[in-house]
DNA sequence: CATAAACCTTAACGCAGCGTCAATGTAAAG
DNA sequence: CTTTACATTGACGCTGCGTTAAGGTTTATG
């Protein structure tokens, strides 16, 4: 595909200013210039452009987002394997943002006491910044390259096609369970519909599936507080419903 | 505590350069200035800078965090329920992200295809700021308060003991792991202390101990990828050997 | 007791990463 | 053939500080 510079600019969520900033800047610069003068960037740009994003999202400035991509050394799949360990260290940190405001609230309401220090916990910036160093280097030294992919180990072992069906399975999952949340009947055939889809999302992982293991499953999304929020994020009480009907699936109640 | 710009500078992880501005600007002034014209901040500042940085955090302007702090109408422990609330979105957004890195790289291996959209989901922050005007309002009004705290509501019925207890414990239970994992050995002394942690904190959330749940729950840190990727992510392998730990613990496998 | 180190002050300029006009040209649709 | 929706190159403006300058204060140490 080819795009100008508004098209460009409409999926990749950003505004054209900066498309011809970064032309300007010579970080991403048109595949051509059509005869009246107009942007025409192709797929290597637009690749080129989700690569600069990611590094943007990670806090790099635009002058160092440059030097990399016009490194020789620069691989795309090496650096998209950074961006990932990247990312995941920006949850951690957001996740102790969070358990901060958590705690926050409780001595707010003088259930705990607190430190001031501790009310500073996960702001910092600093640490990713002071990561820039090994950042690629260091972490893919001392744990190799299988060993920061290994999470994906299951994922990896699929087909492309599993691979999108246990995707779409997972939003479908969600999107249904919050269609049923609505209904409020876990007996509902939105519901059980639900509970359907969320045993062939586990027939992807599991060797072989049983009715007890899937209603224990689903009571687990309950048991561990954790889950439960995984769950409730977008509507509270979610977790509970799911169980609900997956027990109700399994047969395991009525 | 009373505090220098230095001092709380330090706590806070900024610089005095920005609690300077932030003095001029009016968004903090410190609470009295000393003989010498130093600026002194006490207690009610250090809150209110906790305040100022979850909004930063959020991608607030300084002058609509002025505007919101001095409103009248401002109330410290329904601004905190808030940032909880948009915290848990942005790590939503954080996750989409994730999500499309994993993606991009499996497309980059050849093994799936990808739209350019796709590439760029995650990144928008639009969202975010869109939701500005429901934000707290439109949420609250569907749901009521109580089902908001809902996902808090074990946390909420403890005892200021009781939930640093619970904290402390979750995590011992991974620096405990964690150590265990080293050893390679899911039925050595310290797996089996990875374990009783394990139990002990669960008590806190279930209503009577069985070995059978602890297993069953123990088995589903792995069935479920999800779970399995939250215990794995420091450590590859990690929620199969805490399976592994419980299993022997509990003595339902040797 | 002096003096160096480590703080504090105000004032002013500088900079990144765009947003936002202005003035103008081009493409596609009715 | 005109309207509408694009495109272009400037150029200025804004936010949120970083940074330096030129100086006072406090504390530690020789």
């Amino acid at each position: 595909m080819e795009y100008t510079v508004h098209k460009l600019s409409q999926i990749a969520g950003i505004s054209t200013r900066t498309l011809r900033y970064y032309d300007e800047l010579g970080i991403l610069k048109p595949a051509r210039i059509n005869s009246s003068g107009y942007r025409i960037y192709g797929q290597a740009e637009v690749n080129r452009l989700q690569h600069i994003l990611f590094y943007r999202e990670l806090g790099l400035s635009l002058d160092k987002i440059k030097e990399i991509l016009t490194a020789s050394s620069f691989d795309g799949i090496s650096a998209l394997q950074e961006h990932h360990v990247k990312l995941l260290e920006k949850r951690g940190q957001l996740d102790i943002l969070i358990k901060n405001v958590e705690k926050t609230i409780a001595q707010a309401e003088g259930r705990i006491t607190m430190s001031d220090k501790e009310k500073f916990e996960g702001f910092k910036q600093k640490m990713i910044d002071e990561n820039e160093a090994k950042y690629g280097k260091e972490i893919r030294e001392k744990y190799g390259e299988e060993a920061v992919n290994q999470s994906n180990a299951k994922v990896k072992g699929m087909t492309p096609e599993q691979y999108d069906e246990v995707t779409r399975l997972s939003e479908q999952v969600m999107e249904t369970l919050y269609a049923a949340f609505q209904t409020g009947d876990p007996s509902g055939e939105l519901a059980q519909k639900a509970a359907e889809l969320h045993r062939q999302w586990l027939c992807y992982f599991w060797d072989s599936y049983s009715k007890e293991a899937h209603a224990g499953l689903g009571q687990m999304y309950v048991d561990d507080p954790r889950f439960t929020a995984y769950y409730d994020e977008k509507q509270p009480g979610a977790a509970a419903f799911l169980r609900d009907a997956i027990l109700i699936y399994t047969g395991m109640q009525k």
